[in-house]
RNA sequence: CGCGGGGUGGAGCAGCUCGGUAGCUCGUCGGGCUCAUAACCCGAAGGUCGUAGGUUCAAAUCCUACCCCCGCAACCA
């Protein structure tokens, strides 16, 4: 086949902060599918997609699980690629920030914009918490205090390189004017014009030398790479750049990219600071960005097992992969944020593949072998119905293209599942099973079943890049395979002295009923913890030896009482909380701010008692003098447990 | 006046850029059919397109104000 060109697709490099939830799925599928659909198109395609791994927040977790960094990042990528994997993912290419040669190629390209003066040594200034050893934004600060530790923080001056924006912010307002698709969808072009390259972009700090976990500069070495630098390089190291030597072959074909997949919130990262980098290193800018919207978890519906977040692997449990991909693909909208519940996808797989589909294609081989022994011909009588199916089918191919060219997934497999449609209806009005008792009609029956059986074949190859699993099932359940791009707006394509399908037609989707669904998934959790949870055993047991041990004056120096709910208010303006009144013996209202309104209604609440730490410092919440705080517990994820103690007096001392 | 997104028949969404019979999927009800996974096909009911104004011959679509919801942020003492 003639290629029609080089296309490189990217996603987002998944930042290695544990198991990836649905919804970070979400990307690489969405980015995997235009690869196949650009592959079957006859581009030559290439599709990386990876992790990034450096960052402050990995060294603390490795450090709390008791982990070397790089230990720790393993296992993390290993659960990244683990979930990709289960989707089905074409990628040609796995990049890790950890990967020697990204490591060696991102210090060149720093070394090389500071020596060309792109990059300046300058210092940040910011307030930071030495307990956390991190910097803290003013919005961040707590009532002026580390939102972690509750420790003062103070001004910090850092040693660090800034990137000079300046320099190039003309040029990307120009590109993006000039190149009105730069950025998908353009809602979030306006976003970038409007919010920083318009009133001017403040130079981006590209180094710390607080964080260890990170690419040295080479020529610096007390400082570390800042992410960005790091994490976007990804995209060029990974087709072998050379900064200031000759780049490998696969570089020079591949590069700029076609396109780049990534969530609407790093829009801003790779629509202005990544094309500024390119600029600066003398590269030409990615054709295409597309900030997606999400796919936002609905928790209220889902059962308690399976917990608020869901994952790839227990929805591959229960629909299979393709049916994953099908729900993300068909109802991650272009614009919005979409929603995913069990519920919702269980919907959809019922009704649009096994109803749709997958009984189609059931029905038809079931057809072709009860009237001709499994292999249908085209005798070539014809009737006016087939002209409308003959059309949908021919068509179906350009639609298809138009509406991924606009990268509309959704409106793409909508166009697909039209002709399903369209072939299901003409069943109905040719009604096979009446011509089938008549045996002057036999050439017709056979005429209705290849137009049948010609027009799947179709829809089944165009749903491969979707679907590739169920693509390869249907074609071989007919016994044929893909057909070429080029024939796909024709018809006719089905030899027409037709092949021996399947005798023994296979379920593609099986109808399911929710009650099942959430059967299965109770019985998964409660049967043998997942290895998961193992892990979190051990880490847990790691952090708490790690945890210093104070004397005991000092648990001494907090005092604890009981006292018993007076009243209780939620606050105006505040989403998480409640305003208690307490009795605490003393005979004066002790006034509580606490953060349990996701969980506690105040009718729930009044009348009980609870354990109060009556000499912690006052603070205002949200307009409410907190006198002191009642003890809670992280019960879950997100589930937290008031510890009630109800029947002691208030007033009383615990010890 | 924190930032952003949104409010369209019971549910989930499209339509809004470029005003002109409100569309899709699921669900409900009725009918048809029996090849098939209680599936498929046809039809119906159901919406003053958040509210109130404005522009216009004409507004879901443009403008203004307000209400509500969802992310993020602010508060989880």
């Amino acid at each position: 086949m003639e290629t029609k060109g080089a296309y490189y697709i990217t996603t987002a490099i998944a930042y290695t902060s544990g198991k990836p939830h649905i919804g970070n799925v979400a990307d690489p599928v969405l980015a995997d599918c235009i690869a196949r659909f650009k592959r079957m198109q006859g581009y030559d395609v290439y599709f990386q997609t990876g992790t990034d791994e450096h960052g402050k927040k990995n060294e603390q977790k490795a450090k709390a699980a008791g982990l070397s960094p790089k230990e720790y990042v393993d296992r993390a990528a290993a659960l990244v690629k683990e979930q990709f994997d289960l989707m089905n993912l074409s990628y040609d290419h796995f990049i890790r920030t950890t990967d020697e040669y990204h490591v060696k190629e991102v210090q060149k390209i720093f070394k090389k914009f500071y020596d060309q003066g792109d990059i300046y040594k300058s210092s940040y200034e910011g307030l930071y918490c030495d307990e956390c050893e991190s910097f803290l934004t003013e919005s961040q600060l707590v009532d002026g205090k580390c939102p972690d530790c509750g420790r003062e923080p103070h001004k910090h001056t850092e040693e660090a390189y800034f990137f000079k924006m300046s320099n190039y912010t003309q040029r990307l307002i120009d590109h993006i004017n000039s190149h009105p698709d730069f950025i998908q969808p353009v809602s979030r072009k306006n976003e970038m014009m409007n919010n920083f390259l318009l009133p001017g972009l403040q130079d981006l700090c590209v180094s710390r030398t607080s964080i260890k976990w990170g690419v040295p500069v080479d020529f610096d070495p007390q400082h570390v790479l800042y992410v960005w630098v790091d994490a976007l390089s990804n995209y060029i190291t990974g087709l072998g750049y050379h900064c200031g030597g000759e780049s490998d072959e696969l570089f020079k074909k591949y590069w700029p990219a076609g396109l780049h997949v990534i969530g609407k919130d790093i829009t801003r990262f790779h629509t202005i600071y990544w094309p500024i980098f390119l600029m600066a290193l003398g590269l030409p800018l990615p054709k295409q960005v597309f900030g997606h919207p999400w796919v936002l978890m609905d928790g209220g519906k889902m059962s308690k097992s399976a917990g608020n977040v869901m994952y790839a692997d227990d929805l591959v449990d229960i629909f299979d992969t393709d049916a994953v991909r099908y729900y993300l693909l068909r109802e991650l909208p272009f614009e919005n944020d979409g929603n995913i519940t069990w519920d919702l996808i269980n919907d959809r797989t019922n009704s649009d593949l096994a109803n749709i589909l997958g009984n189609l294609v059931n029905r038809t081989v079931s057809m072709i072998n009860k009237y001709f022994d499994g292999k249908v011909e085209d005798c070539k009588v014809t009737a006016p119905e087939d002209e409308d199916l003959h059309a949908c089918a021919a068509s179906c191919r350009d639609k298809v293209a138009a509406k991924m060219d606009a990268l509309r997934t959704a409106d793409a497999l909508s166009e697909i599942f039209t002709l399903f449609k369209r072939c299901n209806k003409y069943i109905d009005e040719t009604t096979p099973w009446i011509l089938a008792k008549d045996p002057t009609q036999c050439a017709r029956l056979s005429t209705v079943l290849y137009n049948l059986t010609d027009s799947i074949t179709t829809g089944a190859t165009l749903l491969f890049p979707f679907m590739p699993e169920t693509s390869v099932s249907i074609l071989r359940q007919l016994g044929t395979v893909p057909l070429p791009w080029e024939l796909l707006d024709k018809t006719g394509n089905y030899p027409a002295s037709g092949n021996k399908v399947t005798d023994s037609p296979s379920i593609l989707f099986e109808r399911q009923e929710m009650e099942d669904i959430m059967k299965r998934m109770d019985e998964k959790y409660a049967s043998a913890p997942a290895p998961a949870d193992m892990q979190k055993k051990a880490e847990l047991h790691k952090e708490l030896q790690g945890i210093a041990k104070i004397a005991i004056t000092d648990f001494a120096a907090v005092d604890l009482r009981v006292a018993k709910i007076i009243d209780c208010q939620p606050v105006k303006r505040a989403k998480k909380l409640l305003k208690l009144s307490l009795d605490d013996g003393t005979g004066v209202v002790r006034t509580v701010a606490s953060g349990i309104a996701p969980w506690y209604k105040p009718e729930d609440l009044t009348g009980r008692s609870v354990i109060v730490v009556s000499n912690l410092q006052p603070a205002t919440l949200c307009g409410v003098e907190s006198q002191g705080m009642i003890l809670a517990a992280d019960a879950g994820d997100n589930d937290v447990k008031v510890i009630f103690a109800d029947g002691i007096p208030a007033g009383s001392k615990v010890r």
